[in-house]
DNA sequence: TAGCGTTGTCAGCACGTGCTTACATCGCTG
DNA sequence: CAGCGATGTAAGCACGTGCTGACAACGCTA
């Protein structure tokens, strides 16, 4: 039997369930006993863990975008990144397009921003930079970026759109040709 | 002398004090308090006006995107967005900027943000999608109004960014150019 | 001026929130 | 088994929030 009390488990439980209220509601709406219920433990833990409820959040953010940046090359960063915003069945829920760049919008103007800015923004800015040689690389990526960030967020807006119902490789392909005037050393795969 | 007691001037007072306060701190972190207190005029009158926080919010939003729309025609609808996502001195406060798209993050998901979707996106995807004889002509509307989030958003993003200090017609200028691949019929001007 | 509807203020209720504290229970180690 | 730190729980505090009701000040009209 998996032990009765195992702080890493439950510390782990916590983390899913907040990544999954926040993307899914919001922070300022998701209360912590929202996230204890949902993890099966009891709300004070969340303190002892993580301290606040802000610092919950930074540690559910610093985790998967980094992730990806580590194991992606740069040229495939892009399509990845859309693969995964655009991802799921059409029409479905959609899993793992709810990604740390839309909670960028869902947390809101706050003291957590700044440091989502700099934590994650900042590297995917810095990697796509590199794509191309113009002298205003970096505003071209950060072009990208907003992009791939309305994305996300149009994609997974509740009430519908034609957007989540299209076929999401058709998409792609649709942003990827767009986008290609922006970073040319792109690649599509 | 200007009247002491005016329902129409107060209520004014009220609507646009709320829209400074969602546009800079979204609408969950911004107290019917702070409203009041803008617009200086006591607390309750809001809910003598508006009945509540969340209708307050909704004639807030019912009120400029249609405009644009109507005076605006469609070729012209894409570069007139641009110019007032990224308006503003470059560094500099934006001020037109913050518009009700911008809010539509802002609010995060909740009841408010299908209200949204219908009355101020969908007449934008109408009209976007015009502007294309391809069959996905709404799904390329939509990925155009998703960048002009994203860019609401990033440029309008508390921290700086290298799209919030760059020269807005040079960015203006990259975009229609990346989005003339999605629209044909656009305008530059 | 007297009356009265409109406009504005004041105080407070009811509730949800983040967070804390004191205590119970587990499970490892001697 | 005894002891003890690590893990989990229950209860509640302090505070901010949306919202309400009773009341006061205004300004129009007769």
């Amino acid at each position: 039997m998996t032990r009765r009390k195992d702080a890493t488990a439950t510390r782990q439980a916590l983390l899913d369930a907040a990544r999954e209220l926040f993307t899914g509601k919001g922070f300022d709406r998701t209360t912590v006993r929202d996230i204890a219920a949902l993890a099966g433990v009891n709300q004070a833990l969340v303190f002892r863990y993580f301290g606040s409820k802000e610092e919950l959040l930074g540690r559910v953010l610093a985790e998967p975008g980094a992730a990806l940046l580590a194991d992606v090359p740069r040229e495939r960063l892009l399509g990845e990144l859309l693969r995964r915003v655009l991802s799921g069945e059409p029409g479905k829920d959609r899993e793992s397009g709810k990604d740390s760049m839309l909670m960028l919008a869902m947390t809101g103007p706050g003291p957590a921003a700044e440091t989502l800015r700099r934590e994650v923004a900042e590297p995917y800015t810095e990697a796509l930079a590199a794509l191309t040689d113009e002298p205003d690389a970096r505003v071209r990526a950060e072009l990208t970026l907003a992009w791939v960030l309305g994305l996300s967020l149009t994609v997974n807006m509740p009430g519908g759109s034609a957007l989540a119902d299209a076929d999401p490789a058709a998409v792609r392909a649709l942003v990827l040709r767009a986008m290609s005037t922006l970073l040319e050393h792109t690649d599509a795969h």
